[in-house]
This record gives C-alpha cells, sequence and structure tokens, in this order.
DNA sequence: TCTGGGGTCCTAGGACCC
DNA sequence: TCTGGGGTCCTAGGACCC
C-alpha cells in the first residue's frame, strides 16, 4: 500500500514501561460491560428497563438481560427454547453501530484511568494501575471511580475485578457479576480461588470440564491438589501445566498494549436446506467481498486463505492456501477460496452444508516496526532517533499512532493502525 | 442447549532445508 | 547408498473465549 494512502500524521507518542518482576499487589483491574447488548438496549430505551431483554433470538440469543437470565436464558441459547423459559421477554434485533459507539466511550473511560489498557473483546478490558496510587489512589478507588464514570458518561452498568494477576482479576469480575465490584485480596486468593467450580479456570471449557469431573475433579482445590504430571497426562502438557498453574494462581502474564489482530475473518449460517453449487458461490462472493473490504479498511492484508465448512450434522473441516505474497484483493482472495471449495464438493454434496465461511491468516507486518534498545540508554535523543527510523521507513503520513512499550531486557516499538 | 459470528492458541504430521 | 538431527513452514483439526 502507497504510504499516501494511509492515515495522516502521529498524534502522539505514549512511553510506558512494564515491569518485568510480578507484583506482589493487586493492581490489575478487569472490566466487564454486564450483559452489554441487551444493557444497551434498556439504556436506549427506558420501556424495556427492568423487563426481561433477549437480544437476538432469531436463531440464537446473542444477550440477554438480567431479568432474563433470572429465567435461566443465555447466551448462545436456541431462540425458541428462549421463548418456552420466558414467553413474555421482549425480542429486540441487535443494533451493533449502536455498540460499537458505546464500546468506543467506555474504553474512552478507560483510556482516561490509565495508558495501560488491553482489550480482551467488544466489552471487556484489563487495565494495569500500578504507580497510580498518588494520582488517582489505591486501586479499590479507582475502580469505583470507573464503574461511576461509565455509569454517569456512557449510562452502561459494568463489573470489576481487582486482583494480583490477570487470571484472578477475570474470575473476580466474574463473581462480582452484576453491577459489581470485587477486590481479591493477595493474602487470600488461594481461599477465593479453591471452592469454585474447574470450569471457573480460564480455557476450562465443556470437553475439559468433562475430563476432569470423570476422575472425580470438581473444584480448584481439587485441580491444586494433584501433581501436575498427573495433570498433564489427563489433559496433554500445555493445557496440564496451564490449570495447574492458574489453580494456584501463578499467572505471569502481565498487562499489555498494542496487541494486533492475527486473522480476519467472516462466515454465514445457511440453514439445513440444500444448496446449488451457484448459490454457495454467491455466499461466498459476499462472504469475500465482506472480509476483503474490512481488511483493506484496516490497511492489513494476509498471505493465507481459510476456507471453513460445517455440515449438517455440525462436523467440521476447513481448506487452507497460503499464497507468496499477503493480499486483500477480491479478486486473489476469491480465486483461491473457489478453488478450495471445489476441492471439499464431493463432501457437501454427501454431507450438507449449515455454515460457510473463510478467513485470513498470517496477517503481514509490513506496518510494523520494531526496535529493540537497553533500557538504560533510553533518552530523548534515542526516542527520536527511534522516531526518524520509523519515518524513513514509513514516511510521515504513515504514523497513526506511536507506542513504546518497555519489556524485559529490550524496548519494542509496536504500531498499531488496526 | 441443537447451535451465531467474531476471534485465539495448541497439536501433529509432512515437506523441505542445512 | 544410507543415514542424523535441528529448524521452519504448511495444512488440518480441535478446544476455547466473548
Amino acid at each position: 500500500m502507497a504510504v499516501a494512502d494511509r492515515a495522516p500524521l502521529c498524534e502522539h507518542v505514549f512511553v510506558s514501561a512494564v515491569p518485568r518482576v510480578p507484583t506482589d499487589e493487586a493492581t490489575i483491574l478487569h472490566a466487564d460491560l454486564d450483559s452489554f447488548y441487551a444493557s444497551v438496549e434498556q439504556r436506549d430505551d427506558p420501556t424495556l428497563r427492568g423487563r426481561p431483554v433477549i437480544v437476538g433470538g432469531g436463531g440464537v440469543v446473542l444477550a440477554a438481560s438480567y431479568e432474563a437470565k433470572a429465567f435461566g436464558i443465555r447466551a448462545a441459547m436456541g431462540g425458541r427454547m428462549a421463548r418456552e423459559l420466558c414467553p413474555r421477554a421482549v425480542f429486540v434485533e441487535p443494533r451493533f453501530d449502536a455498540y460499537t459507539e458505546a464500546s468506543k466511550a467506555v474504553f474512552a473511560v478507560f483510556d482516561d484511568v490509565t495508558p495501560l489498557v488491553e482489550p480482551m473483546s467488544i466489552d471487556e478490558a484489563f487495565l494495569e494501575v500500578r504507580g497510580l496510587q498518588r494520582l488517582a489512589g489505591s486501586p479499590r478507588e479507582i475502580a469505583v471511580k470507573l464503574r461511576a464514570d461509565v455509569r454517569e458518561r456512557v449510562g452502561l452498568p459494568i463489573t470489576v475485578g481487582v486482583a494480583r494477576t490477570k487470571f484472578l482479576a477475570k474470575v473476580a469480575s466474574g463473581v462480582g457479576k452484576p453491577d459489581g465490584l470485587l477486590v481479591v485480596d493477595p493474602d487470600r486468593e488461594l481461599e477465593f480461588l479453591h471452592p469454585l467450580p474447574v470450569q471457573k479456570l480460564w480455557g476450562v471449557g465443556p470437553i475439559t470440564t468433562r475430563k476432569l469431573n470423570d476422575r472425580g475433579i470438581y473444584t480448584v482445590a481439587d485441580v491444586a491438589s494433584l501433581p501436575e504430571p498427573v495433570l498433564t497426562s489427563i489433559l496433554g502438557p500445555y493445557s496440564g501445566r496451564h490449570i495447574s498453574a492458574l489453580a494456584e494462581n501463578r499467572d505471569p502474564r502481565r498487562v499489555t498494549t498494542g496487541k494486533r489482530r492475527r486473522s480476519i475473518g467472516s462466515q454465514r449460517a445457511l440453514g439445513h436446506r440444500m444448496r446449488t453449487a451457484d448459490e454457495l458461490d454467491a455466499f461466498l462472493v459476499g462472504i469475500v467481498d465482506r472480509v476483503t473490504g474490512r481488511m483493506r479498511k484496516a490497511g492489513r492484508a494476509g498471505r493465507t486463505i481459510v476456507l471453513r465448512i460445517r455440515f449438517d450434522d455440525y462436523r467440521a473441516i476447513t481448506r487452507s492456501h497460503s499464497l507468496d505474497q499477503p493480499t486483500a484483493h477480491t479478486e486473489t482472495v476469491l480465486h483461491v477460496v473457489r478453488v478450495l471449495l471445489d476441492g471439499v464438493m464431493a463432501q457437501i454434496a454427501e454431507h450438507g452444508v449449515t455454515r460457510l465461511g473463510i478467513s485470513v491468516a498470517n496477517l503481514d507486518d509490513d506496518d510494523t516496526l520494531q526496535l529493540t534498545l537497553p533500557f538504560d540508554q533510553l533518552s530523548d535523543s534515542v526516542l527520536d532517533t527511534t522516531l526518524d527510523a520509523v519515518r524513513v521507513k514509513f514516511g510521515n503520513a504513515a504514523i497513526t499512532r506511536a507506542v513504546l512499550v518497555g519489556k524485559d531486557e529490550g524496548l519494542s516499538m509496536p504500531m498499531l493502525p488496526d
């Protein structure tokens, strides 16, 4: 992409250092909006307040207000099921533009709290508030004010968990819901964690839960009581180590900024009726066009194109192809997915297809420059030199935002357009 | 619970290179 | 002609998260 096509000039440079040593204080906030989509609907339509509200529900429930959750309705539940559980619930069509706008407003509040904000999704983020004591008060005080600010400035309820690790902060916000605040005292972490069911461990889903339950392991305390080799023998080396660590609240992950997306994709449910090859191709054209459009808008291009198919029996397969050069070109991507689709048409004819999607991965790093410098050399002049190097590589017009983040021994400098 | 759409990360085998 | 070991990339599948 030509430099001239890129967004305008450098807005600001923000310098921060991420401490290397894990803290012994609870300074990580996990902020999570409550029933986000449903709350936005209740905010914008006063007649919905206090009533069971379900967003979506044509196929699947996207979000349910707490009044609806009281009837046992959950996100991702089938719409018919939800109607049976609560016939008087109000079903509303999703308004994604409104949710995106609300999300931006909430993240603006986050950004006013600390520069170290790590977005997790449209409705949640981690915030590192260490070192803000003198400016803004204790982590608890910061969290109290954050909740009040989100309520006042955006009109939405939000729950905040505060803890020493990311994992525990996330668990805390989950336990603190709805519209709550829960601080986990570093001295009482395991007391808080151990009685919880294994599903609360981040990365333990239905399959892993069943594997553990089958062996009499139900609580986090049960997990913590087992030697790591036992867990790895049940779950494999990675998962075993992972949950063994979490069960003892060993979680060294820091709050980081500047993460970039690694893939961009889109998919579509097709229902259960048979589709002709022409119909499938028409769906594919629409999906490819959407994805490549989003890629160009984001200024990203990718090399690996993945076709995703789900059959009538909900079995899923993927087919992929990697190009030599990254692309965001509609015709190029379309050509590749057509060839991939052609290779699985026999299977589709046999099993039927209920879902069609593509994603583009191996996104290019052309607009990223990483420089590593020793910490003790960090100075104004080094900073100037660094920015000069960025300008040489991209031209002034390329810089939309620069973030300097200290990491381990070095200093990395990601540029983040997307 | 019979299922939407956006993602992330890990595993494992095979090809290929040195 | 038969053979080692390490590393990287590609492809396919699976589990998980919001």
